[in-house]
DNA sequence: CACAGGTCTCTTTTT
DNA sequence: GAGACCTGTG
């Protein structure tokens, strides 16, 4: 152990020392913090006698749980199994599977996913007649979820709504959808945390069982907490006050998601006599890419000011390539990769092509495909959200649960059983007004009017799902699974609906794939059920756990946060996709500012290498665009910069575009981009035919007045308030505004 | 009453 | 480009 200390800072030492009372530790990008935690843990066990069975650390995401579980056990070396590395939503879960009857759910409950969420609410708003067109399912739904962040309970929504018509009709949603899922027996994500909470704060006997086993609390990622998991982690910490909170307000991302940097802030205020301390020293990346990411970083006004720095080299410069459009981006990338892999001695899996949009992976996956490159795509189309597996595991939920109404329509017809849309609704209509779940009502099937030669079929399904129950009791998971996809013919569906026999060679590959998760699963498990089976799979967001194989990691910026890659590319650099258009347009400036975190946390993912790239024209939606360079790499001072000879003449012909007939300015100069000089000459105002205050037309918004013209470098961002739809910003070239 | 094919919309990020 | 939704046909 002593040895162990040595090996850290000062300042990590502090932190890993001060193991009694609330501890905040403000710790910037790749400065060790997750070394610091498991220091601790390891301390708290060797030094100060602490069971490790008390200890309880939370992560974000299940990567970084996995990750931190593997070194906990490599350094720790008596007891590390018993610590428990969670995240907040399977902590919960672990919870509520055991003592959530206490608050009148079954034990057993089954858990929605952002797909069934919305199938719910789409049909709570058709019920209580509210027009889509009004309030946006999406919308809706954000806000139930917001509300649940905030612990606002669906009474409290509705009376707080006041005069706020939208308000109003968005708390009697939430209501609706509430009592729909408690009906179901079903908890969102959101539930986990606020259910959990309400359990602790009605049963004073559970919550001090937990706080007497969570003597010791560590939270990663601090800054992404929301106010429910927040108030999670007061309660459980509020015996022992033993509380160590990690985090850094750099690296807030996940504000649409309910984050709330004030846990931060308050952090203080909340816990007395708190103890902060600083990690300011990086040991990841070179001298170079910390200061582009400072550079980054530096034009946000809301942050704590800080001072990071390193005792690495200064490294190469970090490079700006350009290309023409997004499938030479792909392939420049990937020849790259491939070169620096055979020459710089980097392995594929030190390579990282990181992106704002899950979308933009498709393009990389064929160039890598061609080029004969090893990958690994994070994230995205999520296997448990496929098709063929979504039904098995409907199939399993219904027999676990068959109060879960979701689980069971969506089965119903699948295979195609010739039980349509109208008999389902007779169905529904039949259970709501006796107010008994979708499958009960089934049971009664006789009962119902009107439901006429339909009800044979219905039986013979009801039937079908009592018998995989029955079998359910005595067969191992994986002939279960085996049983339904034979006994439904299953495979012969998958012929039927796939028009191409690869699609359908496909899903049997990833039927077989989720026949060895669950033989994986029976194995691993101590008592293996189907419940904890379901329970696992559904907080389960990825393919997890990087294997060791040699490949290139693609992910979104989101996903990379908490890991590090030799070289890193940061791909798709351009205004209107990185920053997002939705955050470019927005009126709120820190949604600009949440990108710009993003940037940075992007950037601090390289060790060695780094690259930034941009494509000039792109299809986005199927639809062609021409974007202009990000204006985050526009932040990047040019002498840390460099651009290659492609790189440079695609930019001079860029920046050329506003006035065709200047002489190629940037020619003159080194190999460095200058943005400023090039910038400081766009087309005159006049040519847009228009002004500030000039009342215009555009195509598809309609008459409106010019409130702002802005030069944007190669174009102008104008902005219209439109009579009818706003106020929008457009870039003139694109928005085709006719002076009326 | 079920199903197939055509039209429409909508786009960020995730446990 | 993909998915949801609508409409016409068998």
């Amino acid at each position: 152990m002593d040895n162990l200390l040595e090996k850290l800072n000062e300042q990590q030492r502090k932190a890993v020392m001060h193991t009694e009372g609330p501890l905040l530790l403000l710790a910037g990008a790749g400065s060790g913090k997750t070394r610091v935690l498991i220091h601790r843990m390891a301390y708290l066990i060797e030094e100060c006698g602490v069971n490790p069975y008390n200890i309880l650390a939370i992560t974000f995401t299940n990567k970084a749980a996995g990750e931190m579980r593997e070194r906990v056990d490599s350094i720790i070396e008596v007891g590390s199994e018993s610590i428990w590395v969670s995240t907040f939503h399977s902590l919960c879960v672990r919870i509520l599977r055991r003592y959530i009857d206490r608050i009148g759910y079954e034990n057993n409950f089954t858990i929605y996913d952002s797909d069934d969420q919305k199938q719910v609410v789409k049909e709570v708003m058709k019920r209580l007649d509210i027009d889509t067109k009004f309030i946006k399912e999406r919308r809706a739904l954000s806000a139930i979820s917001r509300a649940k962040d905030e612990l606002i309970t669906p009474e409290e929504y509705c009376a707080s709504a006041g005069n706020d018509r939208e308000r109003a009709v968005i708390g009697r949603i939430y209501r609706e959808y509430q009592s729909q899922l408690k009906k179901c027996n079903a908890l969102d994500f959101d539930d986990l945390i606020v259910k959990t909470i309400e359990l602790f704060k009605t049963n004073a006997d559970v919550l001090n069982a937990y706080q007497e086993r969570f003597k010791y609390i560590m939270v990663d990622e601090y800054q992404d907490t929301n106010t429910a998991q927040f108030g999670l982690i007061s309660l459980l910490a509020s015996k022992y006050q033993n509380l160590c909170v990690v985090g850094d307000d750099d690296q807030s991302i996940y504000k649409f998601r309910g984050a709330n940097i004030n846990n931060i802030l308050q952090f203080e205020q909340v816990f007395e006599d708190t103890t902060v301390i600083k990690l300011e020293q990086n040991y990841r990346s070179t001298q170079n890419i910390l200061d582009v990411a400072n550079a980054v970083i530096k034009n946000n006004t809301y942050r704590k000011e800080k001072a990071l720095w390193t005792e690495n080299k200064e490294g190469e410069p970090i490079s700006l390539r350009s290309f023409d459009n997004g499938f030479d981006e792909a392939n420049g990338i990937a020849r790259d990769i491939k070169s620096k892999v055979s020459v710089k001695n980097i392995k594929y899996s030190d390579c990282a092509v990181l992106y704002r949009t899950n979308a933009q992976s498709r393009t990389f996956e064929e160039s890598f495909i061609r080029e004969n490159i090893p990958y690994r795509i994070f994230g995205g189309i999520n296997f448990y959200q496929r098709r063929e597996i979504k039904d098995i595991l409907a199939y399993l939920k219904t027999i676990d649960n068959a109060h879960d109404d979701l689980a069971v329509r969506r089965i119903l017809n699948v295979p195609k059983r010739g039980i349509g849309a109208a008999t389902v609704s007779r169905i529904m209509e039949y259970a709501v007004e006796n107010d008994i779940t979708f499958y009960n009502a089934m049971l009664h099937v006789k009962d119902i009017p009107s439901i006429g030669k339909a009800a044979a079929k219905i039986e013979a399904f009801t039937y079908m799902i009592s018998s995989f129950r029955s079998k359910s009791t005595v067969m191992s998971l994986k002939d279960l699974v085996i049983d339904i996809i034979n006994e439904t013919k299953y495979i012969d569906y998958l012929k039927e609906i796939d028009e191409d026999e690869d699609d359908t060679n496909e899903r049997e590959q990833n039927l077989d794939e989720f026949i060895s998760k669950a033989v994986t699963y029976e194995d691993g498990a101590e008592n293996p059920n189907l419940s904890e089976f379901l329970e696992e799979v559904a907080l389960i967001a990825d393919i997890d756990s990087m294997d060791g194989s040699d490949a290139v990691t693609l992910m979104t910026l989101h996903s990379a946060k908490g890991l590090e890659f030799e070289n890193v590319y940061l791909v798709g650099m351009e205004d209107g996709l990185f920053p997002s258009y939705m955050s470019i347009t927005s009126d709120d400036s820190t949604d600009l500012e949440e990108e710009r975190r993003l940037c940075y946390v992007g950037i601090t993912r390289a060790k060695k290498y780094l690259t930034l790239s941009h494509a000039r024209m792109r299809m986005m939606r199927g639809e062609t665009t021409y974007n202009k360079v990000s204006r985050f790499v526009k932040e990047i001072p040019v002498e840390l910069m460099f651009s290659d000879s492609g790189a440079r003449k695609s930019l001079a012909r860029d920046f050329e575009m506003p006035s065709p007939k200047r002489e190629n300015p940037v020619k003159k100069r080194t190999s460095y981009v200058m943005y400023d000089t090039v910038f400081d000459k766009p087309a005159s105002a006049g040519s847009l035919g228009y002004a500030v205050g000039d009342t215009v037309k555009h195509v598809k918004f309609g008459v409106g007045t010019v409130t702002d013209i802005v030069n944007g470098g190669r174009d102008y961002e104008v902005t219209v308030d439109f009579e009818t739809a706003g106020v929008k910003k457009m870039f003139a070239t694109f928005a085709k505004l006719v002076k009326m």
